[in-house]
DNA sequence: TTCATTCTTATTGTATACAATAATTAGCAT
DNA sequence: ATGCTAATTATTGTATACAATAAGAATGAA
């Protein structure tokens, strides 16, 4: 079973970084979202550019890019800088997912085709094994990634799932790196992953957003404990 | 009572319009909500530059974050273009503003202050009286939206708020502008309007999610109809 | 010392110039 | 006439240069 890995998921940039413009966007992405450039980090337009050999250009292109992704703040005539992700804006940005992840589960319980139904099965599957073998211990980043990927593509929304994996899904990420990766309550969420893909296969569409919601509002309370 | 006109929540353009990139987006943000520039277009940016007195700099940053707000797109090497709205994003739109703005409605209950909910009730009094004046016309542009932003606002959530505002609406007016108005059925539209704020008022957090949900949900099935 | 004011400097915003890509047209061969 | 290839042109992508704003340093006065 050849899966995409959630690197290319998140960042196709195989053949899509056409452009300096692109392959820059990615770059300062991914330097904003592991930490390589800190949060709160003013981003210096002409050191930047040198760092990544470009022009001003280009550079101000991604910039303007992840200002929409919400990863920059940006005021004018002072410049841009890494965004800070303070408690209120984590439960923010929670609330968010929980809406249009919901959603997109509903719309997956709907639309989805079998053949997709039961690779998503088959990934549940994995994720079990691996849990079993490594005694608790939810696979990194990729999984649950990979499980989600699914559903939000299998809703059928591309601008619900544009809107997910192109924009909160780094701000996400880019959370989960700065809290030294989040201990995700693994037994919890591989039963709770479960109770989803039954109620997909079901096609139980109120059934499947509501696992969803309760599934990320619990992550959400599980993190505003720990803020 | 001073309540700001729809125009000016949504696009402010006062004392925010600080740089030549900003007065530039909201330009071409209007002229392609309002069809002066129809939809499917091309975006020949020598040209755009100098109907609106800028360079390309100017006229690229505008154009980019139109992208970002689904406007526009665009394709490297090819340049950007007005979307063309056909039945399946007006679809997947509303029902991304469903799970959005019914998240909203949610929080707006809970978090409403009891001043922010009589000013609500405020504007409903207003848009009834109006309905009774005028034979079932409910107010142009305007009272629908100020409503809605009223709420959204309400929630509390800024990031909810900022995506529903700066983003979609953009895309829903410029689908109503396309439609010429597309005759919002009045009268329910009055009574689910005295739902949702009797919900609120009874900080019904449920029930107000409920009730704006059903709310989009009918507008996107008699769009559907009419599509 | 501390505050205010002016001057300096750094940084962003804007304009122009150049390079690269892709679409169009013209020419040629079949 | 049709289809292919090559040259031309238009348009986008990129780099550099200039202007304007704002932040910071230096100077002076209280």
């Amino acid at each position: 079973m050849t899966l995409k890995t959630s690197s290319k998921v998140i960042s196709p940039e195989a053949q899509e970084d056409r452009t300096l413009s692109d392959k820059t966007t990615t770059a300062l992405r991914e330097a904003i979202v592991n930490g390589t450039i800190a949060a709160g980090e003013k981003l210096n337009e002409p050191r930047l550019a040198e760092q990544f050999n470009v022009s001003r250009g280009p550079l101000r292109d991604a910039i303007r890019r992840l200002v929409a992704m919400r990863l920059v703040t940006h005021v004018p005539h002072q410049g841009a800088s890494v965004v800070t992700l303070d408690a209120k804006s984590v439960i923010e940005l929670y609330e968010v997912r929980e809406a249009l992840e919901g959603k997109a589960a509903g719309l997956a319980a709907q639309n989805m085709s079998d053949e997709e139904i039961s690779k998503l099965r088959d990934l549940l599957d994995i994720h079990r094994q691996h849990y079993e073998k490594n005694d608790g211990e939810y696979m990194q980043e990729g999984g649950d990634f990979d499980f989600h990927y699914l559903i939000i593509k299998g809703s059928g929304n591309d601008m619900l799932a544009n809107q997910l994996l192109n924009e909160l899904y780094h701000l996400i990420r880019m959370f989960r790196y700065q809290t030294s990766r989040f201990k995700s309550r693994s037994n919890r969420a591989l039963i709770e992953h479960e109770q989803l893909i039954y109620a997909i296969e079901q096609h139980d569409s109120e059934m499947a957003e509501m696992v969803m919601r309760r599934h990320i509002s619990r992550a959400k309370t599980s993190i505003e404990k720990y803020l």
